[in-house]
This record gives C-alpha cells, sequence and structure tokens, in this order.
DNA sequence: GCTGCATTTGGACAATGTCCAAACCAAAAG
DNA sequence: CTTTTGGTTTGGACATTGTCCAAATGCAGC
C-alpha cells in the first residue's frame, strides 16, 4: 500500500471518527508518521483529500446495482440496505455534505451530478416496481414525491441520526430508517409488496438482535 | 440597542450569508466597527454567540402555536409554513446543525430537549388531527412513521435546499418541501383533510408567483 | 559513481479563536 | 472639582490551523 493509500485510509478512520473539520493535518501526519508536508505533496489541499475520499464513495454506491429484470421490493429495500451502510463507511462525508458544497466548488458540482443520476436511476426503479404490479402508483405527482423524499432520507438519515439517536447501534439506525422508508412506501404497495417488506423487515432485524448479542458477549 | 444586540443581529446577518464557520471575528468585528477582543467581552466564545443566536431561533420557534381547539389541516400546515420561514431566518444553525451538536455539548444537550417537546406536540396535533377526523391513521406504528418523518424534513429540509435547489426562490423552495408534507400526509388524509390541503398549496402557490413577480419587476 | 526524478523534510506564512493586562470612559462619591 | 469605581474597549500576545516552498533525501537507470 502506498502513501497516498495509506493517507487515504487513515483519514478516513479519523475523519468518522471525529469529523473532519476537527482532524489536523499535523494530527493525521503523526499518527502515520510522516511529516504533514509529506500529505500536502500528494493532496496539495485538505479538500483535495476529502475529494479522494468523495470518489471512493461514489464508486462504492456506482457498485450497487441490480440488474433491471431481476428487481424486486426484497431486492430493492437491499439496495437501500446496502446505500445505507456505504454511508455509514464514509459517514464523514454525509456529516459534512453541506459545508463541503458551500466550500469546494469542484466537489459540489460532481456530488450534483452523481446525485441526479440517483435520483434518475431511483426514479427508474420505482417505476419497474410499478410496471411489476409491487407499486401502484397512480400518477406522475405520487412517483416525483417518492424520488423527493427517498432522496431526503438517504442523504439525511446519518445526519439525524448523529444528533438524534446517538446512543443506539449503527444497526439500529439502519433498522429504523429503513422501515421509515418502507412506511413511505407502505401506501402505495400491493400486498406482494407487503408481504416482501415484511419479509424484509423480519429479517434485518433478526440480524440487529443477533449484533447486539454478539456486542453483548463482547462488553 | 446595545453592542450586545448589534453583535447578535450582525452575526446572523453574516452567518446566514456565508456560513458560521466561514464569519470570522475580526471581519465580523471590522463591519460592526470595534475590536475583536470587544466581541469576545460579550461573547467569550464564538460558541457562545452562537449559542445566542440558538436561543432566540427556539424563541421564535416556541411563538408558533395554535390553540388545540382551533386546530384544522389548514392550520396545521400554516404552522409548518411559519417554522419553516423561522428556519430561513435562521438557516446559518440549520445548516450547522451536525457540526454544533459533535462541538459543543451544551447546545447539543439544549438542541435535544427542544427537539423532544417538538415531536412530542407534532405527535399530539395529529392525534388531534385524527379526533377531528382528518386523518384516518389506525395504529401506533403509522403515527410515530409521521411524526419521525415530518422530523426529518423539517430538521434538514433547508440543508437539502442548500446544495440542490440553490437556484431556486426561497418562497419556491418553501413550496417544495410543503407540498412534500402534504404527499406525505395525503395517504392518511380524509376528504375534509384533502379538500383542506389543497386550498393551503393553492394559496401558497399564488403567493409564490406573486413573488416572482415582485422580484422580477425589482430585477 | 553519477544523474535525474519522485519523495520527504523543516521551516515559514497568514488567518483563526482565545486570552489578558492596560487604557478608556462615564457616573457616583468625596 | 477631583477621585474612585466598575463596566467597556483596546492592543497585543498565544497556540493552532491549512498552505506553501526551498532544500534534503532516497532510489532507479545509465
Amino acid at each position: 500500500m502506498g502513501t497516498k493509500e495509506k493517507i487515504v485510509v487513515k483519514a478516513l478512520e479519523m475523519f468518522n471518527e471525529r469529523g473532519i473539520e476537527y482532524v489536523g493535518l499535523r494530527e493525521l501526519a503523526a499518527v502515520l508518521g510522516m511529516r504533514v508536508s509529506n500529505i500536502t505533496y500528494y493532496f496539495p489541499t485538505k479538500d483535495d483529500l476529502v475529494y479522494a475520499i468523495a470518489q471512493e464513495l461514489s464508486r462504492s454506491n456506482a457498485a450497487v446495482i441490480v440488474e433491471r429484470d431481476r428487481l424486486t421490493m426484497r431486492s430493492f429495500l437491499e439496495m437501500m440496505h446496502q446505500v445505507f451502510q456505504n454511508h455509514v463507511t464514509f459517514r464523514c462525508l454525509l456529516l459534512s455534505v453541506v459545508h463541503l458544497m458551500a466550500q469546494n466548488k469542484y466537489m459540489a458540482a460532481a456530488y450534483q451530478q452523481t446525485q441526479n443520476v440517483r435520483n434518475a436511476t431511483m426514479r427508474a426503479n420505482l417505476e419497474i416496481l410499478r410496471a411489476s404490479g409491487y407499486l401502484t402508483i397512480q400518477e406522475e405527482g405520487e412517483l416525483s414525491f417518492l424520488v423527493s423524499a427517498l432522496s431526503l432520507i438517504s442523504r439525511f438519515w446519518i445526519s439525524e441520526a448523529a444528533v438524534s439517536f446517538r446512543e443506539m447501534s449503527t444497526e439500529e439506525q439502519i433498522d429504523h430508517y429503513l422501515t421509515l422508508v418502507t412506511n413511505l412506501l407502505r401506501p402505495y404497495c400491493s400486498s406482494k409488496a407487503k408481504k416482501e417488506m415484511q419479509e424484509f423487515l423480519s429479517d434485518l432485524q433478526s440480524k440487529v438482535l443477533s449484533h447486539q448479542e454478539g456486542a453483548g458477549k463482547q462488553g
């Protein structure tokens, strides 16, 4: 692993723990056993370092794809689950989204485009679910509403969790917000969709419980 | 207006324009025609200054109340509207919520309590709307879902708008997110509620249009 | 062994929030 | 009118931050 990668990995770790703004380059350098200017050699600006991390998140999120003809309510929710887990892995970015966009025009542009793609994909997926008889969406307005709402949840669930559900474990947080997603979709769900949703939630919660037991054994 | 108030007023103005983190005390002092240490005399810490602003937001939000026996779907939405307008007035706080909470324990505690009160009030209001035949909520789960979803929207609509709908006017942004709120509630609405909702939205949008004309005449 | 280039280093810079002793100033006390 | 008092205001210091640059180091290829 080259120096550049080492920096990115350690930076992500520390940024996630304490927040991007509260980790100084000197501290990061000290942990890495190098000097500050060695970091600025690879990343002239702290923003460049953050941007490199952001690109990794993009890559991770791009990897979460289900073939169109295999999309079910269950696989849709599992996609959301994977995206949420990526958000946890890169939580420092999502917690600082507003500041990063305000400061760094380059990142703002890239983020904007990514989000446009994500929203279009979301819309397409919902349309597939309607065509497959999972969702009973009557009009365009309902579709845009679901896209908007899912986008808002997806972007900011981790921020709300950070300020309001700090005492909950990551698994519990994800469970909470995936439940929110299912409740949002429920009024538009066919009985087939509701059944898959219920199965998904039960499986999810049993995983959360087993995680808690695991944590209990450790502590 | 004493020095202390002058500082708070100007700070809010500048924080809203450029973000709390990007307005230095020296710049604020220069605009106010005083020295930095004069600010720190009244607010030993920048956080203290921010906290003073936060207390003003609390006061403004506490003023948004409708008597219980007069609560209708329309007045409920108008309450949301007023809250959203308060958020605009104090937008610097909402845009930095995550960082402020991470940094300042005192503010975190105060915010937490405020949010608990707000959620309880929201729940109570929704229950009144159900009792008055506006909402057809069947089970507890639906009620908690609506409270959670409304809380998330209320906290982060302005953050999403800041990164995604920057080109929209404030009125358009508020219109968009109030529409989101109504769409969220719609599946649980009686026909009476739907009618009031529709009236509210029409009035809102005609206001937005007149605002646009006004802006057009100015520019 | 020398050259050339990527890497690493130390030290500087301006800007930030915070702090403190001294100066200022207006009103009360003598 | 002078002195004292206590709330303001000031200038300058401090450590810390991100950024920058010239010099030193290390290493592969000739």
